[in-house]
DNA sequence: CGTATGGTTGACCCCGCTCAATTGGTGTGG
DNA sequence: CCACACCAATTGAGCGGGGTCAACCATACG
């Protein structure tokens, strides 16, 4: 889990109400979708979990044929280059869907393991493309997703400071967990400094220097991997330029 | 152009025929779609140019209502951060589509600039949307469209070296040449060294320096904006790490 | 209590940035 | 046709952020 304490859980959904914290969730609210399309939609999702820390969702290479929501817990995304060492893509939190890169290939071009326990609901994907040709609200959900993660993945890319990319890590990751209900100031990092600097693209013991300095700074505290933003502003401040877009 | 001598020129494709430098030429043949469909698809088409360098496709802000394929010439992609500076997000050459990051918004999220003398059909998005619900393999390839530039998003985000940087962009730039019928091994970067240097998150004078270094060990040459690769090996070799999902 | 693993801290170094001077190509006016 | 200006590109000198390497510390577990 992503707090210490048992934090909202999702509900099961049903025929005629998706779960709540459903990506598509957004989707079917807005669209007023009949029960005759929430049932269709019902038709293809695949409940899958409660599964441990450590299981994989999918490998590098395994034929894709299906985009996941994450409905509890976090996943990791990475892939392992030549000289073997794990590069950390992205980290997936409830409500937030994964696989979406794979739909130009046949296969999956990364590693998807779960960093705590975890839910999800597969999508089979064939079947989403051929449903969202009749139902257009699905569609442009669908591509709003996909681009949506275009933005995101030029995130990082740019050359900014060791401080600021850490920043921007925070205050994204409080503002995902708000938004699904969680503590914006204060929560457990379900990752490693390691999964932190990779995804960074920084090195370990830089992350560990950042974090001292903003604890010296007074913006926040952090324990282990629990963390309290106690200046969010300050934090959001150096956060600015790599979140523009966002 | 972004050859010195006139290039392929692309024909401008008819009631029955799509321009053979379509984005979406792959998908109408590939599917095989009739008639009627392709009639569909010109319907929504507008071609747009020739327009001289410097001429803004669309600037940031602007509400987002199409997508455009290039048909001749290079368009550069930027945005302007807080303190003024440019920072481009890509080049894109002929049979590339530039706007896909906007769907998921109302605006565009950047600036798009004509490098050379450009034409490029510009397709509205609502209705090749509309479109695509009645034509699952324009959803398919739309689909794919996007799903790759994630990907593409990702490769620059890695911490490599300037050398890794800069020869994953010749090669990069080659191969999608060479799959227009440019050559390969020479060309003219319709680019400025400052915007190469942006783009790869380098300052100018490393952009200099690090062709120079490529020309002393015999990889290429360079004079002014003209390139000539003479080991490819060597700089895919240098690429790997970067473009390796490509 | 010993060991393993992840995290922290310190010392040092290197790649690429900054600042500054120079070159060279292009355009313009005399 | 040349002189000058202008701007992009190049080259050099110096520096600093962040990586590397290594030692140390703390919590978790056998």
């Amino acid at each position: 889990m992503v707090l210490p304490a048992a934090g909202p859980i999702a509900d099961d959904g049903d025929e005629f109400r998706f779960c709540s914290t459903c990506a598509f969730s957004a989707a079917c609210v807005a669209e007023g979708y009949d029960k005759a399309a929430l049932r269709s939609l019902h038709c293809l999702v695949e409940h899958e979990g409660p599964m441990p820390a450590g299981t994989h969702l999918f490998r590098e290479g395994d034929p894709f044929q299906a985009i996941a929501a994450v409905r509890a817990g976090t996943v990791k995304t990475y892939v392992v280059d030549d000289e073997g060492n794990e590069q950390v893509l992205g980290f997936f939190l409830p409500g937030e869907v994964i696989g979406l890169s794979a739909i130009h290939g046949e296969r999956y071009p990364c590693n998807a393991v779960a960093l705590d326990t975890v839910t999800v609901c597969r999508f089979s994907f064939p079947m989403l493309a051929t449903l969202a040709t009749r139902m257009p609200g699905l569609q442009r959900h669908l591509f709003r997703l996909l681009s949506q993660d275009i933005n995101k993945a030029s995130l990082l890319a740019g050359d900014f400071s060791a401080d600021q990319r850490l920043a921007a890590f925070l205050v994204s990751l409080s503002r995902r967990l708000a938004a699904r209900g969680f503590s914006a100031t204060r929560f457990v990092l379900t990752m490693s400094r390691g999964d932190i600097a990779s995804y960074l693209r920084l090195a370990p013991e830089t992350v560990s220097r950042v974090f001292r300095r903003m604890a010296d700074e007074g913006v926040l505290t952090v324990d282990r991997r629990e963390v309290q933003i106690l200046q969010p502003e300050a934090l959001e401040a150096l956060a600015r330029p790599v979140l523009r877009s966002l």
